[in-house]
DNA sequence: CACTCTTACGGCACCCGTAAGAATC
DNA sequence: GATTCTTACGGGTGCCGTAAGAGTG
């Protein structure tokens, strides 16, 4: 029995499919695969059943999942500790959030990341809330920034910031004190995220609440195009509230009056039940100390 | 960092030296030493302090040392919870105890464990008291079971059953109803182990109780041959309560009067600090159930 | 000189990745 | 056929023990 074993039967165990797990480990699958035929020979026990079309957990496996875990945790502690490197993270860290905290404060968070932990290596991925939910449950990710709470029993959820979303459109579809509403009525369309998308479920509450049901709709998976859309008067759409500011001063584009405000919009840190790695706890603080959605980090 | 090489430091770090460390192991000095030479390149910090004749724990090989028996513990745990074998020991056990042990209930000990632990090698030293107490210190066994408590903070103490003994001598020195310290009075040399054995302390005690200062020692450290001279009348001694109704039976030995009887000999189960391994456990509970110095296994 | 630990070295075994195979859906 | 995992195989690396070396008391 090597760390190693128990290191890819965690990953293997834990992530969608041994092809997950090998890439988590930077390992061939074949290696994955036999580290834990070793691991199976080792304790006389097979961890996985392989009679299905995947290779799933044996009741053996998962009394031992948890002893495993534990064993790896206090592993990365004692190199930790040892090292004198307090709580200096290392290694291989997978992240996901959406375009909007890609294109705020995903680079400060980096920056800082990098600066605390030089020896940790970060991949971000930037996709919608429901993709990034599926591969966070799958294991390709470590954790996600996303709005609202998951409802998967799989996945933790961590409110960290609320952000707040404006109704906006260009000053030539918009006279000063122009309702959306009556914007949306005159059958001026919608820009805004594909169905995915958080914002989208916000977007939707409020035409609900509103009443409004034949609203004109053009999607796009991109905020900077949407922004850009709405400035050359394509539609309306909402905008984080830091950017309505610096856009109405430019006058690239006007607030709208509405009879109520967009619901402030949480976004929480989730992780995956069960990984209980240092790593979680100190991202999880670092995002909430970066994480602020109001001020993009580039401005056209 | 493997287990392999905790493994190796941790040993080494508890032995007195790396030679008794790579012995305990199964595995070369050369070897031994190799494996903590990376170790201490995997961490990038010297756990020894090499700079005199024997390495010593650095502070940063103190550090880790109890993180390292934690993990090393836990891949026990996980080791024997995988295999369903419930606490099923395997893997190789050191003891000692004293040579009256060894004559009554070793054998018996031997027995049940391997019963119970097949798995399980065990490796018993027959030693005085004070010997198996130094070698016990010096990481050579893993528990000893002998006469009273260990005064060393490096070893712990758990009392396990008490031997009574009693005075007697050949029947051709010593007339019923003789007086033990009438015998000794008239010159009657005194047949005991070496001054480190444990009984040795028990009958000083008596003997100043008693306020006999000029008894003559004839010593042995051989309990066989002490009660051999004891038969065939060289002078008196001590044997254990079961042994003397055998003796007495057969008409070898005769009982001795006494003003007081000899105290309650407490005996108990010695282990080092720190070990927490489940083996002191389990052989501790087991020396328990079959401690019982009065009925020797085999008698001429 | 006794003792403890480290270094050099030859041999064996282990472990990785590529590529092909087996089994399921 | 696509996906998932396992098995065969060549190449390199790691790890062990023997033997010699270095340093201490």
């Amino acid at each position: 029995m090597t760390l190693k074993q128990l290191e890819a039967f965690y990953w293997a165990a834990t992530c969608a499919s041994f092809a997950t797990a090998a890439q988590r480990l930077n390992l061939s699958i074949s290696s994955l695969s036999k580290r834990i035929a070793e691991l199976e020979a080792s304790l006389g026990v097979p961890l996985f059943d392989r009679s299905g079309h995947k290779a799933t957990l044996s009741a053996a496996g998962h009394n031992i999942l948890d002893k495993s875990l534990g064993i790896l945790d206090l592993a990365a502690d004692l190199r930790s500790s040892a090292t004198g490197d307090k709580s200096l993270l290392a290694g291989h860290c997978a992240l996901g959030v959406g375009e909007l905290a890609a294109m705020s404060w995903l680079p400060r968070l980096v920056a800082t990341a990098r600066l605390r932990h030089p020896r940790l290596l970060m991949e971000t991925s930037i996709d919608v809330g429901a993709r990034l939910e599926e591969r966070l449950d799958q294991g390709e990710l470590d954790f996600i920034v996303v709005a609202g709470r998951s409802s998967r029993a799989t996945i933790l959820s961590q409110p960290i910031v609320e952000a707040q979303f404006l109704w906006m459109a260009a000053p030539s579809l918009a006279n000063e004190g122009s309702s959306c509403s009556a914007l949306l009525d005159r059958g001026i369309p919608l820009v805004a995220l594909p169905a995915q998308a958080g914002t989208t479920r916000l977007i939707d509450d409020w035409l609900m609440a509103h009443h409004i049901t034949r609203a004109e709709r053009l999607t796009c998976n991109n905020w900077g195009a949407i922004v850009g859309m709405l400035t050359l008067a394509v539609g309306v759409g909402i905008v984080p509230a830091g950017w309505a500011d610096r856009l109405e001063q430019k006058g690239q584009l006007r607030r709208l009056e509405t009879e109520s405000l967009l619901s402030p919009f949480a976004y929480s840190f989730q992780w995956r039940r069960g990984d209980t790695r240092p790593l979680v706890d100190e991202m999880c603080a670092l995002v909430g100390e970066v994480a602020d959605f109001s001020q993009p980090v580039i401005f056209a």
